[in-house]
DNA sequence: CAGTGGTCTAGACCACTTC
DNA sequence: AAGTGGTCTAGACCACTGT
């Protein structure tokens, strides 16, 4: 039941295709079923070269794609050990850049009203994800769809201390603030944290979009992390009404 | 400049790491440089093993991390196409499974206030992702964190047809509805849409969470879609104060 | 130290695309 | 028919992990 696999390759083995995907769906079978239980270690690759009589190339190419795949994970001189027994499916949501994750601050204008250099307390040090103490700049504006037109949001941009020279440059600057400290930085943003919740609009917020007391707000809360630490974070008050944030999940691979 | 390839692999080729490696670096700088255009085909198999004077292997090991880089894709018998000249840098949010999502309804108890089945007007079709005039059943409900506990949510479920008969059950499912509806379908959920906005707390959600008037709402719309269309729509109201939605987005691959 | 996976060679045949 | 990438062999040495 196992033996047609000594033939010549890519011709008739069984099922179809290639033999190392053929060795890939006996292998994941093993998987399903508890033969090769979570945790443990799979034969080794000279095991399974022997058990199906073929070269450790074609059982590397099998064992290659399982990793993919999610089913193993594999460490030079230990082994390949079983981290999950089902075809892993998982579901996730793309964006190509970081601008994508959030449609607003292209054509728009950004207008400031003010910045104040801080020290975090421990409130704020929690917000911004620095630490007790240290100095950052806080930076007020208003993010318009055109100059004169209408206001879109209220912003507060915290901004570290080794970045505040380039405060003065957002008021002029096209674009999402993080794309310009992570082109004045030697790492790039590989994390953005963002927390989304329904608040008041504050009052300050209040007044500079023109709306009327008791007015709601959708907050965003964005913390831009680089393998230094926080680039910037940015607090975004938008009308509710003018705002809803809207993202799809799909369901990337395996079946069942 | 690029002679000493030809010396033993992995010992001090140049830079580090594997000579595959070491190919992968120098291609990905003729990307960027333009020395292969984005469209043309670049060098054969055969002849960057000619050029770097190595095997086929580790040429084909090099173009293979350029392919899931998003740099290039190759055809047998056409050849290997520049798609992006840049690491095609993408972030993305992943979660193992829909659960996870959002981390409510587990270890949480949902109470089924009253059902009605609808037929869909335009504007509740757009909500929903149906049809004008489609039969749908509405349920309303509150989720608890535990028996006469603290209410949670106030909550609207929107169910096709063909799943009415899957209402009755909702009251003692353990775990979210789109999990039973999911369970008793052919076909699996494969994208999730979901709405996050901010909203004054509607008046019959406020008296079930004992809200006071003028009560603030984080508004969470989901579709789960299966390849048949629309399995389930809910939309939940979460008080302000007690939820925000928290979402890390993280960096893929590639450098710079 | 022995044994693992990681890298690599120098061949080979096949499936596919283009001419 | 010629040339491409896809698959595969039977070797080899290396880097890393455990003992």
């Amino acid at each position: 039941m196992s033996e047609d696999l000594s033939d010549k390759p890519t011709q008739k083995d069984d099922g179809v295709g290639p033999r190392y995907a053929r060795i890939q769906r006996i292998l994941e079978a093993r998987l399903r079923d508890g033969t090769y239980p979570i945790g443990s270690l799979m034969p080794t690759e000279v095991e399974l070269s022997a058990e199906f009589d073929t070269s450790r190339f074609t059982v590397r190419e099998a064992l290659r794609n399982l990793t993919d795949s999610g089913f193993v994970e594999r460490r030079q001189g230990l082994g390949t050990r079983v981290i999950s027994t089902q075809p892993q499916v998982h579901y996730s949501q793309t964006f190509d850049s970081l601008q994508e994750l959030f449609q607003v601050a292209v054509e728009t204008y950004y207008v400031v009203l003010g910045s104040e250099v801080i020290a975090l307390d421990k409130e704020l040090a929690g917000v911004v994800g620095g630490k007790v103490g240290e100095v950052w700049t806080r930076v007020d504006g208003v993010r318009w769809t055109r100059p004169g037109g209408r206001p879109m949001a209220y912003i507060q941009s915290y901004v570290p201390q080794a970045f505040a020279h380039l405060v003065p440059q957002f008021q002029d600057y096209k674009g999402p603030f993080f794309n310009l400290l992570e082109s004045n930085s030697v790492v790039p943003i590989d994390e953005c944290e963002q927390e989304i919740s329904a608040a008041p609009m504050p009052e300050a917020a209040q007044r500079q979009l023109g709306l009327t007391p008791g007015a709601i707000a959708l907050q965003l809360l964005r913390r831009y992390r680089t393998s230094e630490g926080v680039l910037i974070t940015s607090c975004n008050w938008h009308p509710a009404e003018q705002l809803s944030y809207k993202m799809r999940i799909k369901r990337n691979r395996g079946q069942s």
